[in-house]
DNA sequence: ACCCCTTCTTGAACATGTTCAACAATCGCC
DNA sequence: GGCGATTGTTGAACATGTTCAAGAAGGGGT
């Protein structure tokens, strides 16, 4: 009835632990149904029952519903990076890559937009692991920045060399920016955030440039002095 | 045994609904137990135990727990602007204005950075009606968007014809993004939001005032549609 | 084959936010 | 002062995230 995930046992892909299956389960059944019925209305005893499990075997796997949403990120995390490829291979101006990048990760979020905007709030917690400027999604978000880097290692813009090592990071914090508005947008389509990706690349492309000139350094010193304070 | 607040009848002070004096009871007692157990530690079970009401009487007036977040939301601008009072007294120019405005919101929810760190999550959920951009808090945005042109009406600063009616809108957005930053922040006094703040201030600042340069009106223009666009 | 240890699984029990039908108090009006 | 309508109050019942003690399954050494 349900679209099957494939768990054929793939006798070659050695799943290490002897759970991996009723993880890989789980997780699937939960995605679904959080697409299916938002994540609010999704409660874990229907996630175990669609997976014919047991509740707390849902709970040996991830320590709580929120947990679910990190296994959101991750896959939505490398389908960006997928989709990103088209753009990173085409394009050699810093705009557009930018732009395609941005556009790139909506893309991918916008089939979710409906329930991943009700979640979105875990993330906002800052004790919570979900954070994406916690410990424990760090290696997501260093996968996100480096996605940033390669904008700017393939582009042929001429960069500033003291803001060149923080750009990556301050781009995806733009990104973050990007999503906080796309989480918010109730605009048909989202047609908004595009504008948002739109207008605002053509700003931070400029910005860039105008980064190297000698009238404008002090200012630029100024602004990479503080974030290098902010930033423990 | 429990500071108990002033509830005198206060005949003079004429509650227009009779259950006014129930609901500041519930309200302070939820408030005493946030601060003191944190928000997730206190029941509503043990809000109205102390409050010495049934658990469904707070939910007559407060219609879930989260909603009790916005009491503390308008509580607090309340106290913001009281303490932002000497401050627009005192300073004349543009940049103290904004600086002691901005300290003086941090300094209010300081003795509640443990507890208020935590639910400000609510706050994310554009679903929400706790989000600062919902419908249903606009009144004490409108009252926060309004400080902030208090801070512009006072000052003897010079501002650009098209930017300034946009300006205490753009503010509050700052003010936004210092709170989130201080939601994070895990220094000790949270010294790096105040740090933050004395730094970005000069930078605004300066930003303002580039802003009426012949050579930059074109960037201005560019930005100031951006905003007029996004917002619907 | 046997035993022990780790890994995995179960489902009932618990904690807590929320609802709701019933009841009580108060008010407006005659 | 009496009476219907509005407002306020109650606490048990419900829904759902989470825990945990018990047991099953599997692996490895002898």
């Amino acid at each position: 009835m349900t679209e099957q995930p494939a768990q054929t046992t793939t006798a070659g892909d050695p799943a290490t632990a002897r759970g991996e299956q009723t993880r890989q389960l789980i997780r699937d059944t939960a995605m679904r149904l959080f697409r299916e019925r938002g994540y609010a209305q999704t409660t874990m005893r229907a996630i175990a029952q669609e997976a014919g499990v047991a509740v707390g075997n849902a709970y040996y796997y991830f320590g709580s519903k929120d947990h679910l949403i990190q296994e959101f990120y991750a896959q939505s995390q490398v389908e960006h990076r997928a989709a990103a490829q088209p753009v990173l291979d085409r394009e050699e101006a810093f705009g557009p890559r930018l732009a395609g990048v941005l556009h790139a990760g909506i893309d991918v979020l916008t089939p979710s937009h409906g329930f991943a905007a009700t979640f979105f709030k875990t993330a906002a917690e800052p004790t919570s692991p979900l954070s994406p400027f916690s410990a424990e999604s760090s290696g997501p978000r260093q996968a996100a920045i480096e996605l940033f880097g390669e904008v700017l290692t393939g582009s042929t813009a001429k960069i500033d060399a003291e803001l060149r090592p923080q750009l990556p990071e301050l781009l995806w914090l733009a990104y973050m920016g990007v999503i906080l508005y796309w989480v918010h947008d109730r605009s048909p389509g989202q047609t908004k955030t595009r504008q948002l990706i739109d207008g605002a690349v053509p700003l931070i492309d400029r910005l860039v440039a105008l980064s190297r000139l000698r009238v404008l350094r002090p200012v630029t010193r100024q602004v990479l002095d503080l974030i290098r304070t902010l930033r423990h």
